[in-house]
DNA sequence: CGTTGTGAACTCATTCACAGCT
DNA sequence: AGCTGTGAATGAGTTCACAACG
């Protein structure tokens, strides 16, 4: 049922889906004062080049118009959509400790359209428990209570030493993709969609950069 | 000949700098068994073609022998080296939500030569307090505290509306790096290196590759 | 043998520059 | 005039394939 409104022309590269979720925020954010917003006023906001901007966009379909500008609901709509976040994603989140619920607290994510049905963790002092409005259930029980909650993701904030084995769980609940900030490589299948978020690596990023006044970087993940 | 220690023949790209640090952590978490490590078994340890790691490492040096591989202790070493995390670095962390404790807790910073020597929060509540050892002090106190610190680098776990004059007031500072946790996309001067982890453009990215059955990604930033 | 190091080919991504529309 | 869309040029990054070496 996924209809099929907005067809792609070409496949979005992983760098440029970073980006429109940079557009998207800042164009969301600002005020729909005109309604047209310019390649260059966005580049201007996210530090990338006017013909990035353009480029990016244009692999969209044609929503720009020229010696104008693009309309800034029409392009939010269409962003939204190629990202795949305009409808609900619904996710459990696994590991309830300070990430976890720093996580949990952050309201970006519901505002983009992610839910989390679920908490889980293997600590016996924190099952039952209540954090932001969720009872903290058993990880014993992810396999039962991951399809019935009918969550499509996973956000995995659990200790190095567990998270493949986390990690297997929830694909075999039918999880389709996860969210993990363990700092380890998880082996998963290849049908399963990953993305790590590595803190200590950043840390080392940065301190790089400083080293060798290498690159100039804005941002990135 | 070229004479010293280690001298780059060319530079880093971002891109192989990132997946230095993770040739880094699974050699250094590696027994030190044979002391041989071929390009092959990290390859398949962090999902990358054997010549990638390869060139990767080429770029460090000679430090390979044919027929046989790299040396483990003497691959660890060189890669901190080209990392430039073969020294201490220190940095001082804003923002003492849950977040900000995550990252204090996690001790994988401090084992890779970071060492956070400084706490700060703008909530009266939490200034005075201490945390992980360290007693919160006045986000106002920056100015002043963070170079009496010597601090190189500051870590930024603030809400998004505060986190541009905050870290206008770290580099004031002294400060050299940023490593930002707010959804913003920060202003500073070039010489500031700057990186910048949104949550929700991670959860974005994944929901993305969930929904066009897309790129096969094992990991980044 | 097995494994590195690397020129060369190739793929992917970005920038340039301008035609084409408003 | 202003601004988009895009072919062409450029650049960066990755894979191929094999010579060189222990």
């Amino acid at each position: 049922m996924d209809g099929q409104p907005i067809e792609r022309g070409q496949r979005l590269s992983r760098a440029a889906a970073q980006r429109l979720s940079l557009y998207l925020r800042c164009v969301a954010g600002w005020p729909t004062d005109g309604e047209k917003v310019s390649s260059r006023s966005i580049a201007d906001a996210v530090g990338v080049s006017d013909a990035q901007v353009r480029r990016d966009l244009a692999a969209l379909g044609h929503l720009g118009q020229r010696g104008v500008g693009y309309d800034s609901q029409d392009l939010v709509a269409a962003i939204r959509g190629a990202l795949g976040i305009d409808r609900e994603w619904r996710a459990v989140l696994v590991g309830v400790g300070n990430l976890g619920r720093a996580l949990l607290k952050y309201h970006g994510f519901r505002a983009q359209g992610f839910a989390i049905v679920g908490l889980f963790d293997s600590d016996p002092s924190k099952v039952g428990t209540e954090v932001e409005g969720f009872t903290v259930e058993p990880v014993a029980a992810v396999p039962e209570r991951v399809s019935a909650l009918r969550a499509e993701l996973g956000v995995l904030t659990v200790p190095a030493d567990t998270a493949q084995a986390v990690s297997e769980a929830l694909v075999a609940a039918g999880v389709r993709g996860i969210l993990n900030f363990a700092p380890v490589v998880l082996k998963l299948p290849r049908a399963v969609r990953l993305v790590t978020v590595d803190l200590a690596i950043q840390l080392e990023q940065l301190a790089f950069q400083v080293r060798h006044g290498d690159a100039r970087t804005a941002d990135d993940d």
